[in-house]
DNA sequence: TCATTAGTTTAGTGTTTGCTTAAATAAGAA
DNA sequence: TTCTTATTTAAGCAAACACTAAACTAATGA
């Protein structure tokens, strides 16, 4: 499968080694880590997830009105994240509110920041 | 384009309008820091991070052995990230070592973490 | 100068993702 | 029970993504 010729001649083989054990080893931690990111680096969840960080919580419709997007698009967002356990479920009559687990608040709390920072240069 | 008609009676109409301007005011950020994680989201990257973390540099080819994969497709994925500025680059004849730029380092940090607990207790 | 080693770039292909539309479910109100 | 509101789910499609193969560049050495 691999062009395996490319190996230098200088390679650091117990290095190369050690790599291999480390990533054996971890792999499926790479996996579900990987995974979660993937979750937060699209622009549309991020946006969700900062909205729910600054409003603690928000329903289908409101998400749908903020982020000028259709009601579909955005439950399944929202449920690609609960199934993550990035969010949490409310039900208030017909209405469900979404929230941040506490887990992922802590854990996405250093890019909230980040945001957080540059909405205060943006009103200066 | 939306179906309107899903704006809730009781809805907060203050709360929806604070949260809009937030969406508008913070646009460019939420793109440029999704499109960042992205690139750590996706699991061959995440493993070339850590690895470089762990390792301080590797060459293309030390990766596409490590991995066992195609030494075009870990020098697209690397391509990516310099370009991103999550890597920086440093000639040695033909050699080309990859490594963490410090800004990338320190952000990743809480991530490489939860990448080492688990590692310690794998070896448990 | 020609061959070799190390890496990049381009084109092509299959898979995954995000969105749209439409149908389905679930709770409350008439 | 039927209607309305709020949300979810399923099907379909276009765009983005990751990988392969092959051509190309760049540095070194015979």
């Amino acid at each position: 499968m691999e062009n395996n010729s490319c190996i230098r001649q200088q390679a650091d083989i117990e290095q190369i080694n050690r790599c291999k054990d480390t990533v054996s080893e971890l792999n499926e931690s790479f996996d579900y880590l990987a995974n979660g990111l993937s979750l937060v680096g699209n622009s549309v969840r991020l946006k969700i997830l900062y909205l729910l960080f600054e409003e603690k919580r928000l329903c289908v419709c409101d998400l749908s009105d903020i982020l000028g997007m259709n009601i579909s698009a955005i439950s399944q967002h929202l449920r690609k994240m609960k199934d993550r356990n990035l969010l949490e479920t409310d039900r208030e009559a017909q209405t469900i509110f979404y929230s941040l687990t506490a887990e992922y608040e802590k854990m996405l709390n250093p890019f909230f920041e980040i945001l957080d920072k540059n909405k205060i240069l943006e009103t200066i």
